[in-house]
DNA sequence: AGTATCACGTGATACT
DNA sequence: AGTATCACGTGATACT
């Protein structure tokens, strides 16, 4: 792990939201938001968004249930009644808020840990240095496969040379023999494979080809890019 | 671009960062808070974090200058230097928050860029959908790699097949000459190149195979897990 | 002290 | 109305 402060799960806990900034807690969490292990037994432990301090709960389930305002025993029932809809409505904001902010912050996290080991363990890891590294990492990855796609063109051209090659060795051969000489001992080339194991296996998707630095090349049509790379040799020798 | 919400730069527009939540004024922002452009025009343009409303400019100056607080023609000077000593705090603290949010943002723009165009078309773009597909991406383009590389290795022993064919091809034709015979015309391979346009490029950087589902995996040097990708062919044949 | 990190709640806003 | 999005300012917190 090293300098490294990036932990494993475990939901920082929401406080309760009620009621803005004066009663704002704070959060005892780690950098990303990684609660430190044991600090959460120094503070109350709500799973949900309902609020649980400085007001009247009683009055805001009452609220909630959509009994009338005139109902309620308070001294201003319309006034409570309009506190306590307001009250329910953003803590729905809040939590729907949470939840889109718990959404992200776990893709970051998601993302730290698909990083190359070297990357993530010399770098001090936060929401910054991991969509910075990720970044980078992409595009290594995007020059790693168009290096590579390339050396697949090249290696077809290979298979072309070796399947004339074994052509000509029969053509030698049958020369030999119908000369009435021995075919002579020596090197003896393996028989090449009619099928590999990339095409044998189930996964043959195919590899796409992103355009280099045009994204919005309109020539490139949706299936044009792809480069089938299960085209290994299946040689009729 | 579709429905496609990302545009191309320009910043947010920080509305002077003074005194909480009464005065937030809220932001005319599009979606990822990039904002359509006719928006700067209809409110007030701030490019530092400097406030610029709702309490006195000059008094908040004059108290970063350093001046003394009995110096303050106000009524209570030392509340006055606390306040404005406070809110120049706080005014650093939201220009270095507002940098940092910036950055991250930024970030994940400049993931949704490097997204396939098809990713990127199909989706509604927002920062969970960016970095959902950011992470699919990744996951793609190691896979592409794994598979690649696999496929590498098979090159390779076809690359010896290839050799030895050729070193036959040699023999046989020897084996005729020696016996007084024409070498029959035919099959005509190709030479086989010494060098691959990859090893002629100087960009030889190898390609890093990471250890699969075993990130923390003790036996992995960092050398050992490299993979040189420019071993093509060199023949003598 | 200064310079960072973070989660949070909130209002503005958009689409349904 | 309900359910999302976003940027923002803020206090807690950590490291220097």
């Amino acid at each position: 792990m090293g300098s490294n402060h990036i932990g494993s799960g475990s939901r920082p806990i929401p406080s309760g939201g009620s009621s803005g900034n004066s009663l704002q807690s704070g959060s005892p969490n780690g950098p990303m938001g990684i609660p430190i292990a044991n600090s959460a037994s120094f503070r109350q432990i709500v799973s949900s968004s309902a609020p649980t301090s400085s007001f009247d709960m009683e009055a805001f389930v009452r609220g909630g249930r959509g009994s009338s305002n005139s109902s309620n025993q308070s001294t201003n029932p319309t006034v409570d009644s309009d506190f306590y809809r307001d009250r329910r409505k953003k803590d729905i904001h809040n939590m729907i808020e949470r939840r889109r902010r718990y959404n992200i912050n776990d893709r970051i996290k998601e993302l730290g840990l698909m990083l190359p080991k070297s990357t993530a363990e010399e770098m001090k890891l936060n929401k910054g240095t991991i969509l910075k590294a990720s970044c980078d990492y992409i595009r290594q990855l995007q020059q790693d496969r168009d290096v590579m796609l390339k050396q697949q063109h090249e290696r077809q051209q290979l298979e072309e040379a070796t399947k004339l090659y074994a052509k000509r060795v029969r053509e030698l051969e049958d020369a030999l023999q119908k000369n009435g000489l021995n075919i002579p001992e020596g090197t003896n080339p393996p028989p090449l494979p009619n099928k590999t194991s990339s095409e044998n296996s189930s996964n043959n998707r195919p590899i796409k080809q992103e355009p280099f630095e045009e994204p919005l090349s309109p020539s490139q049509t949706p299936t044009g890019s792809y480069v089938k790379i299960c085209q290994f040799f299946i040689l009729k020798v």
